[in-house]
RNA sequence: AACCCCGUGGUGUAACGGUAGCACAAGUGGUUUUGGUCCAUUCAGUUCAGGUUCGAAUCCUGGCGGGGUUGCCA
């Protein structure tokens, strides 16, 4: 379970403390997760989850996890195991208070027989088109349905007759009688039930009518005792006709519904249409990518739970269609990796140096501190030897101004090893620097001088005669605008090109040594997750986020 | 054009009707065996116009701006 995290300030967290005082439901707080099992979780959802699971937690309640499985025609177990999966892993549990909408079908259906013997509900055998024209527009009031006028008996029995199955898909519908007038257009006689002979991955083929989210969400609500059920904005405007359901078969202590803002991010998309097209049309290579904004493909990127709990409570809880900026989610999982992740020497895109006063053969160990921010974490031994690997980057010919890395006849510091200095350049045909010809000083071993000399620069590095060749996935943003498909359908022309760039790295004999899923710095480069598919004879690593580099922002 | 919701620095978010604060981003300086971290510091805000009030980001009216709603999806 996710700990101690108290929700920072919000209308929602205040509104809940306030009934709690007010003894509203008797002071008890059930809320509920409820997805409909049709794709996979986003970030988007685990702010909802955060929300849901911590007002619960905050409260001494519990929150439900409920499948909302209540159109057949989209719905899977495959997304049921991935979406508990994944909130699990973001440290939350529902304990016992694990439900299925479809579970509540039969007790739905005798809502729905409760409402036509008051009147309130009736069938209505108009076709799509006609009910385009008796719904009204958004200007224009509605006029009534012919069903209106059927007796009660008569709803009953054609009522009856669609669970039996006698009408088509689409035939009849079950309509709430509330007011063709209405300047709310879900308030317009809405669906409650419709006919749909699709086999519904639980309930198979049981049913051939299905009950509309309008009807079955505050039902659910009611049914499992929730006090405070929370949905996004667009929710804003049903709100009327989930308290009217609940009204009209005078449920005792309703439900409360409130909205909130759904989370948008810079760089990226949520919805779930574009995620899939993202996924159909190859632009990434599944659901869980790195790139995606799907909590399995951040949780492959590397972001761990606590950087995303923190993150959903720094967003806060607001009616405000806001965009975050995908900035501050990177700040997050900075701030958690800082404190925990081991640092390590790893090389990409590696140039060779020879260090040409060193012994031949000699193989030397180094003492190096796995994290500078907890001791605890201990220290490693990494082999050096004459011939070592340095990032290509940390080389200039002709180092400009503000440079401090390593250049012809200046002198730098290897990490954890000595100061070298650079005496020579090989080059290739075509310039390209293949070698670089370096002394050491054996006097600077562990890095400092004894006559107190300084270098600028600190560099990584990796003895040659040891090091582990793996890969490094270098995972950016998804896309190069903050806001793709503002104009929409083309926010696919808007994709980063350069979102993943697969590089050779050269890694210290420890660093490849370790388990899957372990979280690390690669110093000077950024933090690395070992992914799923790396094997004993190529790590991969999947670059989480790069570490900032003030250099790198001053040459731009 | 109808109804509903929302407007606080570049971004996100706080503030019983009583000193507009925090974080991200950006800039500057310092520490540093990671150009990381850390520390210090700067920049920058209540959409507008009225009204109520001793006092308004907060309450009222209107304007302006943004979002949502016309599925037998959720």
């Amino acid at each position: 379970m996710a700990e101690n995290t108290t929700p920072a300030s919000n209308f929602i967290l205040d509104m809940v403390k306030e009934d709690v005082r007010n003894l509203k439901y008797g002071g008890h707080v059930e809320t509920r997760f409820p997805p409909e099992p049709n794709g996979y979780l986003h970030i988007g959802h685990a702010k909802a989850i955060c929300l849901d699971f911590g007002i619960a937690r905050e409260f001494g309640g519990v929150c439900h996890l409920r499948m909302d499985d209540t159109n057949p025609a989209k719905e899977d177990q495959e997304y049921v195991d991935a979406i508990k999966e994944d909130i699990h892993w973001l440290g939350y549990d529902w304990g016992d208070h694990f439900y299925y909408a479809s579970d509540f079908f039969e007790q739905m259906y005798e809502c729905a027989v409760e409402l036509i013997r008051r009147g309130k509900a009736y069938v209505c055998s108009l076709t799509p088109e006609e009910w385009e024209e008796y719904r009204g527009n958004l200007y224009v009031a509605g006029k009534e349905s012919p069903g209106r006028s059927l007796s009660i008996e008569e709803n009953l029995d054609l009522f009856e007759r669609m669970k039996r199955g006698e009408f088509g898909d689409g035939e009849k519908v079950l309509r709430a009688r509330i007011d063709m007038a209405s300047p709310n257009i879900h308030m317009r006689d809405p669906v409650i039930y419709r006919i749909r002979r699709v086999e519904h991955f639980r309930q198979g083929d049981r049913w051939c009518i299905y009950p509309m989210y309008d009807f079955a969400h505050p039902l659910e609500d009611a049914l499992e005792k929730v006090t405070h059920s929370f949905c996004t904005l667009e929710f804003e405007i049903h709100r009327p006709l989930y308290d009217w359901v609940l009204q009209a078969l005078e449920w005792q202590d309703p439900p409360e519904q409130t909205e909130f803002a759904r989370l948008s991010l810079t760089y990226t998309v949520m919805s779930k249409r574009k995620l899939l097209q993202l996924v159909k049309e190859k632009h990434v290579n599944d659901w869980d990518d790195p790139r995606m904004p799907t909590i399995c493909g951040l949780r492959r990127r590397g972001y761990t739970p606590e950087s995303l709990r923190r993150f959903s409570e720094m967003v806060g809880i607001t009616k405000f269609n806001a965009v975050t900026d995908m900035a501050l989610l990177e700040y997050c999982v900075r701030e958690d990796l800082n404190k925990n992740a081991s640092r390590y020497l790893a090389v990409l895109d590696p140039v060779k140096v020879v260090i040409e006063n060193y012994p031949e053969g000699k193989i030397e160990y180094l003492d190096a501190v796995n994290n500078p921010e907890l001791p605890e974490a201990g220290s490693r031994e990494v082999p050096f030897g004459r011939e070592l690997y340095i990032d290509r980057a940390d080389f200039m010919e002709e180092p400009p101004k503000g440079y401090f890395r390593l250049a012809p006849e200046r002198e730098v510091r290897l990490r954890y090893g000595y100061f070298i200095k650079c005496t020579g350049v090989v080059k290739d045909a075509d310039g390209q620097v293949t070698e670089l010809r370096c002394t050491y000083d054996p006097e600077t071993r562990g890095g400092s001088a004894p006559d107190g000399r300084k270098v600028k620069g600190t560099i990584h590095w990796v003895a040659a005669a040891t090091a582990k060749c793996g890969e490094a996935r270098l995972y950016d943003r998804l896309f190069t605008v903050p806001a793709p498909g503002t104009g929409d359908e083309d926010f696919l022309t808007q994709l980063n090109p350069d979102s993943l760039k697969k590089v050779p790295v050269m890694m210290e004999p420890a660093l490849a040594a370790l388990p899957a899923g372990t979280r690390v710095q690669f110093e000077r480069v950024g933090y690395f997750v070992m992914d799923p598919d790396a094997t004993a004879e190529c790590p991969v690593f999947n670059r989480t986020v790069a570490l900032k580099d003030s250099w790198a922002r001053q040459q731009k």
